[in-house]
DNA sequence: AATGAATGAGAATTCATTCAT
DNA sequence: TATGAATGAATTCTCATTCAT
């Protein structure tokens, strides 16, 4: 009611609410560019149009700042994990969603996970912070593999915890390369110039996925031994 | 290289190069603990033992400082896995060592894995440095996974140079977890508070990359539905 | 004076003279706990439980109500000053009175001594100000003075206007002793512990001025010389 | 040994001693002129032709330096008392000393005894710099009236410690009447115009210590009432 | 060649004051 | 008229870099 009545007299007051957006992703643009140090509050304060002020009105300081902006990022990220999650589908559909839909994320919202390697290196992140953050991927990956692993869709060999963190080491790796300048070049170092543009990297992971985490060491068929001629879609010039 | 270089300038002076080393030391040590920015030129001095002038005498400035520390640090990195890959044992073997000394190396040399985190988050640094730094894990990784392709011992779907990046993906990811405090945390979210400590991280990684760098999607054997008994081995606390 | 005007302007609402009232204790209480430039406009406007723009309203700037808070103060003290000397009782009694009520008015109303510490030390103080803030207790002194001195109640060999202001400067130091953190411990650096909570200072000093206004050097007397043992009354303890 | 031959090899370090006062003089000057927060540490680095930079070199922060400040000047007094009360003359003479040259100190080094008002306001002032401020005075003051009352040139009737105590009222009054705008300014609400020009504050307050610590109630004389005619010497206009 | 004091530009943060609502 | 969000100048403090000794 008063609220309502607040938002008729005051019709800007909403313009508040989209501002503070506004100076979160001038702050994630700006700390993703520069790194939290070299980044300037005066720098954030211009690009978000507004005076250091009204910065400090909002945060403590450059800290408390940053990591409003790692709040926002991640709470973004857990949507998006959590679109993806809606639908109940097979556990290894989701996972080939989440990989082709990480890389278009990560090239879309490359600060976004530039963010999230400028947060890793913070010395003075709270534990609760970090447990907030890893929590809820690590749970939702945990529990589909174990699901999978009951279905018969996924190795049992192996702790679902752990093919969970495996998940989202490559995962992780896989959207840096999309979105860090270095891991971007390192890719480019693997995979060759166009290790990116093309899906060499995400197809490549898909299907390295694909068997890794379903097959367990008895399933090992016998091989016989076979000449360097390996499949023509495995072959790439150095 | 570099020390090299610096060796030549002042070769009249055998303790520059212990010196050299010295200094090198301290700024990793310090680049590690505290980063880049909040690191200082000062700090660095003074635990080398020696003014700023003479910092600044072998290098132009903070930043050619902070890029010499990465030289070193990649050169120590390079001799480690020159070391294991020396022995011409099977790359599975390698692979192996690899993933277990990488462990202890991280642990014991928890600077340099720190200082590579640092570093990938560098806007500055040069495509040339990048190559330099991940081209020969690179070539070295590749060139196995194609020998151990072609021996039979290896899956051959996928491109040798794919399967390299997917191994150094989960073996960096291994280590910065055993050397950063961020993903120390991150690994116990997903692994317990021991996850560290015992070898559930190390040997299970070990285990999940067993296969999914040997079987190849045809290899897929039918398995019977089973029900929710998964294999004692793969169970854990909650 | 100043509150008189601001009556007339703003006549309709009597509620505002009362305002005017909080609002200036709200400034004197923020002064003298936190000086002129460490208290803020928001914090008086905060404790006044008004929005900065009313303080805008009344006073041109900071240094205007501070200015205001001082009159206001200085107001509360002549009436102080007026209720002691309204009865026309002898001016020893009248002196005595001060003393004894000072000490109560100086621990009641801290922030008054302390808002004239604040400023004496005040370097844009205009000379009127001070003639006015002065210029009633040196009146009221200097004639009872000349009253007592003509009486014969009172020493003659010196300058009325002097006495008045000696008596002045050991009463203010009085207050001082019993408002300003400060002068406190210094009267406890020179009584010890007890030096305020008893009657040490004050009693002290008002027999030292019954004697110090009243004899002159004429009235000396001849003493033989006494060994140590001084009278009882002005031992202590060390 | 070690210190005179760095004397000979480099005797510009001496500077640094000579430039250590010079900083300190340029920060008692500046605070003593615009107060405690309006100085700032430009302005002070300017006065001292020095870059801020020195100043943070020698004290942590604003506040600590000054606190130096404040030592330099407790330091500077303490000597000046020292120096007068070496020579083993009566207390009385002394006491008298002490006035006379008191008012010189203060009108040569106004500054001094606008810092001492400077920082009596201070809130942050730890106990036990208060004491050793005014420890020494207030022992040498004590003794000294103990002294003189063994003697009998002191009246016996006070505790020293509080005729002590009024002394350095009054001196302390005298200073501050000779050094800070406000005081000078009453002092001629007081005293009129030249007030502070001629002898009328001094000789006066000496005149009436004088009595005032010598005579005792006791020593009280019988006057006959007087008409109003004063001696000529305590007359003087309105 | 080494030292480390000095420099001063630059960053974080505060707060008096304004002004749109 | 009252409000209090926004402004941005000013201040404290840091630290890369220089240079006289």
């Amino acid at each position: 009611m008063r609220l309502h009545r607040l938002f008729i007299l005051f019709p800007e007051k909403k313009l508040t609410e989209e501002k503070q957006r506004e100076i979160l992703d001038a702050g994630v643009q700006a700390f993703s560019e520069k790194g939290l140090e070299k980044t300037t509050m005066n720098d954030i304060a211009h690009r978000a149009g507004i005076s250091v002020g009204v910065l400090y009105k909002y945060y403590k300081d450059k800290d408390d700042f940053f990591r409003a902006c790692v709040y926002c990022v991640v709470e973004e990220m857990r949507q998006f994990l959590e679109e993806i999650t809606r639908e109940r589908t097979k556990p290894l559909l989701q996972a080939k969603a989440l990989i082709t839909k990480s890389r278009r994320l990560a090239e879309e919202k490359r600060p976004y996970f530039r963010l999230y390697l400028e947060m890793a290196r913070n010395q003075s992140l709270p534990r609760e912070l970090i447990h907030d953050i890893e929590g809820y991927p690590a749970r939702i990956y945990t529990d589909a593999i174990r699901d999978a692993q009951q279905r018969g869709d996924m190795r049992r060999d192996l702790d679902p915890a752990l093919l969970a963190m495996c998940f989202d080491d490559l995962l992780k790796m896989l959207q840096f390369s999309y979105a860090s300048p270095y891991f971007e070049e390192r890719a480019q170092v693997y995979g060759g110039e166009h290790a990116l543009e093309e899906d060499w990297l995400t197809e490549g992971m898909l299907r390295f996925m694909e068997s890794a985490f379903t097959l367990e060491s008895g399933d090992i068929r016998h091989r016989e031994e076979t000449p360097a001629d390996a499949p023509a879609d495995c072959k790439r010039e150095a």
